[in-house]
DNA sequence: CTAGGGTTAG
């Protein structure tokens, strides 16, 4: 028998103009009197539309199917494909073993259960499709084939994804792309530079998947480097280009570089989607331009949940954590839902303003309002929050009542809280805790060296010292950014290497000139840690923060803001003496470091000494 | 009548 595809039946097509579920039961109370669901084409058609058209009503096409007693492949494939982008996809399994009772699956339905188990990134459902497909011989297929391919890079098994890519006779554009993506996200990025390179062509898609891959696993330069490229191959920029475009200069800390992309968007016209304006919204916060990312924040039209999330981050970073919590609000009164990155952004904005009972509020909401379980990382954050507040018993006890063994980011919080409050006791316990879990973790060592310099116990500095070098454990060399003219200078700790370092030398001994003249006095106690380099006093001068400060100093016009990017915590005497240069040199500077932002103005800190 | 590759927050 042949078969015979019907077109879409006229009322079936209104669905996709529906703007509710009342018009959706409408169109099924009309087709009910014509008769029309008798015909499984039809209802077929019905289903599917639904799950096309209507994402927060696939629960009226399960019931649907659920009626009805011989759903076409076409309706049951419709159901996992739309679930394969819900937020449930392992729910479109069941539909594959209704397919299994009384149909034979084909090669879309293969090609959406593919998208699924990426989805649920269930290897166990990922190996029993791949074996199905196989069965029935849908390995050949091009879509299935780069379905699959996604599917083990998604999972993180590149091996078999390579086998799979080397089995397909002629690679097309597609699958060259998918592979290229696949061993960027798997962090071969090297390779995946090779294969990009041997493709015959290149569409802008396959550019943003090398892009992308660069961004993502931080080597940013090269990104960049990549998307100056494209341009000048002629490839169209399009959003998800701009995304990792800006995702670079926020790991970056370039601003310029991103008041440059943000222009780009403007005068290219590409659309401002939630995407993108989150994207923008996050660089201008981690590059510390706060009020122009609050401009795109309110200038979007659309905003989810990543939207929000983000800014909210940003005003915790920098230190606006009650315009945070408002925030908060704001997002609830839209009627969006908050998840477990929401809350890691509230929970640090009660932390930068000290709000210890709202923050545990907050917290306690998570499982009985919201039906979210707290993570790690929100338990670090209530350590934090106690920690930093002085109430370091509190700290410690919420330490010992999580459900789940604390992790060394909760120990550290607990261990920072310490320094901050010079408690050394509880530091030494926190260090050992931290330690029996990542024995290698440098900033933790120097954490409490730190508490130790700074009550001038240099026997504690000492065995420090000692149990670093028994356990090979190496300091990360402190490396501070600024961008000069839309070039990205790097300095390391006593980095003498740059082109204007005589200039930049001289720079340094005006500032310890000019602090000194001021009555600044460095506290040299950490100084005693370093291990390598024992220069003690000078030491100080040439951590990478301060290096970058006088290299910004020389080389921008006065009234500029110098922007730096730490990759450690800013020490106690950088900050305090970055406090000192704002004010004699009549300078902003901001700095970022590995957790939030400084705004050093007229001698005073916005961070107000907690960080 | 359905299908494959690229993009955001911790």
């Amino acid at each position: 028998m042949m078969i015979r595809y019907m077109a879409t039946h006229p009322t079936v097509t209104l669905v996709e103009s529906c703007t509710g579920l009342r018009e959706i039961k409408q169109i099924h109370a009309q087709l009910l009197i014509n008769g029309l669901l008798n015909d499984p084409y039809c209802l077929g058609q019905f289903v599917a539309s639904i799950a096309l058209n209507h994402q927060n009503n696939l629960a009226y096409s399960d019931q649907l199917l659920d009626q009805s007693h011989n759903p076409t492949v076409f309706a049951l494939n419709s159901m996992i494909r739309a679930y394969s982008r819900s937020s449930t996809p392992q729910r479109g399994f069941q539909f594959y073993n209704r397919i299994l009772q009384s149909n034979t699956p084909d090669n879309y339905t293969f090609t959406f259960l593919v998208r699924s188990c990426t989805q649920v990134s269930s290897s166990d459902a990922a190996l029993a499709v791949h074996a199905a497909i196989i069965k029935h011989g849908s390995d050949s297929n091009r879509h299935v084939q780069s379905g699959l391919i996604n599917m083990y890079a998604e999972l993180g098994f590149l091996g078999s994804a390579r086998k799979l890519f080397s089995e397909i006779r002629e690679p097309d554009l597609v699958s060259q792309t998918a592979m290229v993506s696949a061993c960027a996200r798997c962090g071969e990025v090297d390779f995946a530079q090779n294969l990009f390179d041997e493709m015959p062509y290149r569409d802008p898609i396959a550019w943003n998947a090398m892009i992308a891959g660069y961004s993502q696993c931080g080597r940013s330069k090269e990104a960049l480097d990549l998307f100056h490229l494209m341009q000048m191959d002629g490839a169209k920029v399009n959003e998800a280009t701009m995304v990792s475009v800006l995702s670079a200069c926020t790991h970056l800390g370039a601003l310029d570089q991103g008041k440059w992309a943000h222009a780009y968007i403007e005068r290219n016209k590409l659309q401002m989607t939630v995407t993108l304006g989150t994207a923008l919204i996050d660089m201008y916060s981690k590059c510390g331009n706060m009020s122009k990312a609050m401009d795109v924040f309110w200038g979007m039209k659309e905003r989810n949940v990543y939207t929000w999330s983000s800014a909210m981050g940003g005003l915790a970073m920098n230190g606006a954590g009650e315009k945070c919590l408002e925030l908060f609000s704001l997002m609830k009164q839209d009627g969006i839902q908050p998840n477990e990155v929401t809350f890691i952004s509230v929970l640090r904005g009660c932390c930068v303003v000290g709000l210890v009972e709202e923050g545990r509020k907050h917290f306690e909401s998570m499982t009985q309002v919201y039906g979210l379980e707290p993570q790690l990382e929100h338990y670090g954050c209530m350590v934090d929050l106690y920690g930093r507040a002085g109430r370091l018993d509190d700290a410690f006890n919420f330490i010992n009542n999580m459900p789940m063994k604390p992790h060394a980011g909760a120990w550290g919080a607990l261990l920072h809280a310490c320094k901050i409050h010079k408690n050394m006791e509880l530091g030494e316990l926190a260090l050992r805790n931290i330690v029996e879990l990542e024995a290698k973790n440098d900033g933790a060592y120097v954490l409490l060296s730190n508490i130790y310099a700074d009550s001038k116990n240099w026997d504690g500095v000492s065995s420090i010292r000692h149990l670093m070098k028994a356990k090979g454990v190496r300091k990360v060399p402190g490396c501070s950014v600024i961008e000069v003219g839309g070039v990205v200078h790097e300095f390391f700790m006593g980095d003498k290497s740059h082109p204007r370092y005589g200039e930049i030398e001289v720079m340094l001994g005006e500032i310890s000139r000019r602090l000194r003249l001021a009555g600044y006095v460095a506290n040299t106690n950490p100084v005693l840690f370093d291990i390598e380099e024992e220069e003690k006093e000078d030491a100080l001068c040439r951590h990478s923060e301060k290096v970058a400060i006088a290299f910004g100093l020389i080389s921008l016009d006065e009234g500029v803001p110098i922007r730096i990017v730490k990759n450690l915590r800013v020490c106690g005497d950088c900050h305090d003496a970055t406090k000192v240069i704002s004010r004699v040199f009549n300078r902003e500077i901001i700095v970022r470091d590995r957790n939030r932002f400084h705004h050093f103005k007229d001698g005073e800190c916005s961070c107000k000494g907690f960080w």
